[in-house]
DNA sequence: TCATTAACACGGG
DNA sequence: CCCGTGTTAATGA
């Protein structure tokens, strides 16, 4: 039984007690290991081995794979609670890790042994379902990116990546550049500076150097 | 039509 | 002077 005392199983009973029961709980205390990295660290990168799966206990990690030029292509956001689908898959296929994960953040991780997290899969029924609504709920995401770079204007990607970044950073004020935008949308800074202006002009957003706000938490 | 590249002007730090 | 931004012209899908 661990002390109720102990910081680490607070921390963990703090976050999870609504997910998870208390034995696992305890487990998660006994058997994993808390990392805390600053913003902008690399936490996994394509062609690692991956040995351990990490749980977002506070933070945010960006989730996304490369092309042959460096183009990134953004798969997701992970913020408390989470986990990493990809890493799940690669745990149970015993491959290299195809994605790379940075965090955004400063970021505390709970990493967990996939050999335990086989072992839970069995033995908690919490878990299982955490594992599974993780898949599900990443899948979903995935699709929804997908059909909005295919089927979506450059304004509406914009407009969407720019609520995004606003939610997961917990502000609407976005220090970022039009640059870095362009860049992360696959667009030219041209179009992504014309857009700013319009959406600025509509209300949308305001603009200074280096910093957008997104004003749409009204809603 | 809508977006991209190239080129340049403006201005704050 | 550099960097981020705003704009124009030419070109392509």
């Amino acid at each position: 039984m661990q002390s109720a005392t102990d910081p680490c199983y607070q921390l963990l009973k703090s976050k999870f007690e609504f997910l998870f029961e208390e034995e696992l709980l305890q487990e998660f205390c006994t058997m994993g290991q808390i990392k805390t990295f600053d913003p902008g660290q690399t936490i996994m990168d394509i062609g690692m081995a991956i040995t351990h799966m990490p749980l977002v206990i506070s933070g945010c990690i960006k989730i996304f794979t490369e092309d042959e030029e460096g183009n990134e292509l953004l798969l997701y956001y992970l913020e408390n609670g989470d986990t990493c689908a990809v890493t799940l898959n690669c745990c149970t296929t015993r491959s290299k890790s195809s994605i790379i994960a940075i965090t955004e953040d400063a970021t505390q991780l709970l990493f967990i042994d996939i050999g335990k997290m086989e072992e839970w899969m069995i033995k908690y029924k919490s878990w299982r379902s955490f594992v599974l609504e993780s898949y599900n709920s990443r899948l979903n995401e995935m699709v929804g990116a997908l059909d909005n770079i295919v089927f979506n204007s450059l304004e509406e990607r914009l407009i969407k990546y720019l609520r995004d970044k606003a939610w997961v950073t917990k502000n609407s004020t976005l220090s970022i550049t039009h640059d870095v935008i362009a860049s992360e949308l696959h667009a030219s800074r041209v179009g992504i500076s014309r857009l700013m202006k319009k959406l600025e002009k509509d209300g949308i957003i305001k603009q200074s150097r280096k910093t957008v706000e997104f004003l749409e938490f009204s809603k």
